[in-house]
DNA sequence: TTCAATCGGATC
DNA sequence: ATCCGATTGAAT
């Protein structure tokens, strides 16, 4: 009756449940409906519980009846303005995600419990009127509470983080507050300030590095690909670039791999820009100091923002700039709930907001690299080292009926020994990848291949089986070669712990420093494990991925790649690809310094080609072969690829799950050239945290169809009844374990 | 007969 | 995911 005239306001919010939708509520009781807008956060009841939702919409109709009231506004700050929520409703979309689990992602995790955001307010204290009357010469019996009083009058308000600095107590401003002379007032949040670096003037560019800066305009989107050799001087262009746009008064966005945020790299940054603010995003800031760091860059305050995967969703209202350090990483993309890549997001991002947008590397991945090629993305090399540096020589080692000592063949183990002797470094890298992706005779090389796929099959421990993950082929596992007969047959790739027990043995005078997940479990610890290495003492350097990336060991002149076939015959298609990024990037810590640099390469196959034409051609044009073959082989990124995933307790109701869903889908879009489904396959780690693992593939040549194809999956499987069933699309999946 | 573990359905 | 009411099942 009364409702027909009155306009109705309905809200519609993101509620953190994994359901593919919006909810519709009506206003909370006694709020006045003006202080809503988009983009806050509300207390709704939903099924019986309270849970913290986001406004998306406000809307003048439902489709349902009857509404509940939401409970409460959480605060009038707007967290998630406009071109926020567009990326966010983008990623729901694409990625297949609850738009709820989204917002819920985007959020750091204090502010998603609902602590209002002026929690992290920063607080100015300012003079009563009380105050401003009395004279300089006041209080004269209280001489530190008469200087708070004197730089007061003289300067205005002050933060309480530069009162602190300036050593004025909190009992001294309690006085006075208590006199009545001064007051709190809450400011908008500032960034936890960084550790003190000298201020660095900018150096000097050269040719190529000014060239590419010639070749970015900031005034409009644009997506860019900077190939730039190690040593290039790739983060000099990001440090310009944030000049640019800090100089129009934007705001900088810098990503960087989930190790790449040392406190050097922050270091460099806040050295070049003392007069701007910072804000840090990375896993090993307390909750605090993260909803704080977010807070301040969603309030305009940091100027520039640096930080790992998730700070792609921090929303940033005067961006200016996105870039993508060591683009190829693969900590970029997230590999559960929302599975989102962070480096394409950064592309959809800049595009949004109309700004350009960098991808920096110097083994690019092949996504980006084929989005250059084809005239995508702009694409920009630099190919010069910095000083005197040369590119390090590389070297092959057999070891196939080599006398291997826990994976090391004799003449790495003589050069690592002249190497220590010299009073030089040595990195030993070992690449664990791969659960046990191939199975070989260690006297005559067989492998075990399938007869149907040019693929290796993969031991299957459990089933006792070895299995093609391309098409259904399986055959029991061997426990002798079926060539030579030999009964030597072992898994390719292994043996990590034992190598350290044996170097230490071995090189008893020298350290043996081992890093990797296990002795790092502290961002400090890597540090301080990197620091010994850069004392400049002869030692031993072991470990895994975590020693290729960017850090600086200019004593290292020997690098020993103990066995570089794990990823040459994986199940997984982008093994070789992230195995010549990984070979390109450890080879680069070879002679940074004024030594020249020597890499040992060990593998069992000297002749293979793709080994060759890395080693011989460059990751380039490696990279470019891989990229015809992908295009032979209908994979990415020439097609568009997603995964389903389910994963269960008892297996057989995992698999029975994707074979429906696989039937599901065929009736809507039968197999064909266009669009191909393998699987269900076991994931390459079958059983994790005791649950069985299992994936669907789906390629397509058209991104549409799939897209469509998935909508209607997932709506399908929301009805799923097995509770103890966990699924998920995982769009563009970077692993296949 | 009764209380609890399990199932199915809905969530605005 | 989580809550709620209905159903089934074994202990009292």
């Amino acid at each position: 009756m009364q409702q027909a005239v009155q306009q109705k306001i309905i809200l519609r919010l993101a509620v953190p449940v994994p359901l593919r939708r919006l909810f519709d509520y009506l206003p909370p009781e006694g709020l006045d409906p003006g202080e809503l807008a988009p983009g806050q956060r509300l207390w709704v009841p939903f099924a019986g519980r309270k849970l913290l939702a986001v406004l998306v919409d406000i809307v003048q109709q439902s489709p349902l009846a009857e509404l509940k009231s939401a409970l409460e506004l959480v605060d009038k700050a707007v967290l998630f303005h406009r071109n926020s929520r567009k990326l966010l409703a983008w990623i729901a979309d694409y990625y297949q995600a609850p738009i709820g689990e989204v917002y819920a992602a985007a959020l750091p995790t204090a502010l998603r419990k609902g602590k209002p955001a002026d929690h992290w307010a920063e607080q100015w204290l300012q003079l009563s009127t009380e105050g401003k009357g009395l004279p300089e010469s006041a209080l004269a019996r209280a001489p530190k509470q008469q200087a708070l009083l004197q730089l007061l009058l003289k300067e205005g308000t002050q933060s309480r983080t530069r009162l602190k600095a300036q050593g004025h107590s909190a009992t001294v401003v309690r006085a006075l507050q208590e006199r009545g002379l001064v007051e709190w007032i809450a400011g908008p949040t500032v960034p936890p300030p960084l550790p003190e670096a000298e201020p660095s003037p900018a150096p000097q560019l050269n040719n190529e590095q000014q060239q590419v800066l010639d070749s970015v305009d900031c005034s409009h989107f644009s997506a860019t690909l900077l190939e730039g050799t190690t040593g290039s001087g790739k983060t000099e262009i990001y440090l310009r670039l944030m000049e640019r746009v800090l100089a129009e008064g934007r705001q900088a966005l810098l990503l960087v791999p989930e190790i790449g945020l040392t406190p050097q790299t922050l270091r460099r940054i806040a050295a070049r820009f003392p007069e701007y603010s910072i804000a840090a995003l990375h896993s090993g800031l307390a909750e605090g100091e993260r909803a704080q760091s977010w807070l301040a860059a969603v309030a305009g305050q940091a100027d520039i923002v640096i930080g790992t995967r998730s700070v792609i969703m921090t929303p940033l209202q005067r961006l200016g700039v996105v870039m993508v350090d060591e683009e190829h990483d693969a900590s970029f993309k997230q590999q559960d709930g929302v599975r989102y890549s962070a480096r394409d997001l950064a592309v959809v991002l800049a595009r949004n907001a109309n700004v350009p947008v960098l991808l920096g590397s110097a083994t690019p991945s092949l996504e980006t690299l084929h989005n250059a090629l084809s005239g995508r993305y702009q694409h920009l090399h630099m190919r010069q080292r910095a000083g005197d540096a040369r590119p390090p020589q590389i070297h092959v080692v057999p070891t196939l009926r080599e006398p291997l000592e826990e994976g090391f063949s004799p003449q790495a183990l003589r050069h690592i020994g002249d190497t220590l002797a010299r009073g030089e470094q040595v990195l030993v890298f070992i690449n664990r990848r791969g659960f046990a992706p191939a199975l070989t005779c260690d006297d005559c090389g067989w492998l075990a291949d399938c007869p149907h796929c040019s693929s290796k099959l993969t031991m299957h421990r459990r089933q006792r089986q070895l299995r093609c993950h391309h098409c259904d082929y399986c055959r029991p596992l061997v426990d002798s070669c079926p060539q030579c007969h030999s009964r030597s047959i072992s898994a390719l790739g292994g043996g990590t712990e034992r190598s350290e027990e044996l170097l230490t043995r071995r090189f008893a005078d020298y350290p043996v420093i081992r890093v990797d997940r296990d002795t790092t479990a502290s961002k400090q610890a890597l540090d301080r494990l990197l620091a010994l290495a850069r004392d400049g003492e002869p030692c031993l350097l072991l470990g895994t991925q975590m020693l290729a990336k960017g850090h600086h060991l200019p004593r290292v002149t020997l690098v020993v790649i103990q066995d570089a076939d794990g990823g040459l015959f994986s199940a997984d298609f982008r093994a070789p690809e992230r195995t010549g990024q990984l070979l390109e990037q450890v080879a680069g810590r070879a002679g940074r310094g004024s030594l020249s640099g020597r890499v040992l390469v060990q593998t069992r196959f000297p002749e293979h080609p793709l080994l060759q034409m890395l080693l011989e051609k460059g990751y380039g044009t490696f990279a470019r072969q891989l990229l015809r073959d992908r295009a032979l082989a209908q994979l990415p990124p020439i097609s568009a690829m997603a995964l389903v995933r389910a994963e269960c307790e008892e297996p057989a109701w995992a698999e029975e799950f994707l074979q429906n869903a696989r039937m599901f889908m065929q009736s809507l879009v039968p197999p064909s050239p266009q669009l191909q489904y393998l699987g269900p396959v076991p994931a390459l780690l079958e059983r994790k945290s005791g649950r069985f693992r299992f994936y669907l593939q789906i390629t397509a040549q058209n991104r549409g169809l799939l897209q469509s194809l998935l909508v209607r999956v997932c709506a399908w499987a929301e009805g799923n009844r097995n509770r103890r069933l966990r699924w998920a699309v995982d769009m563009d999946a970077q692993e296949l374990s």
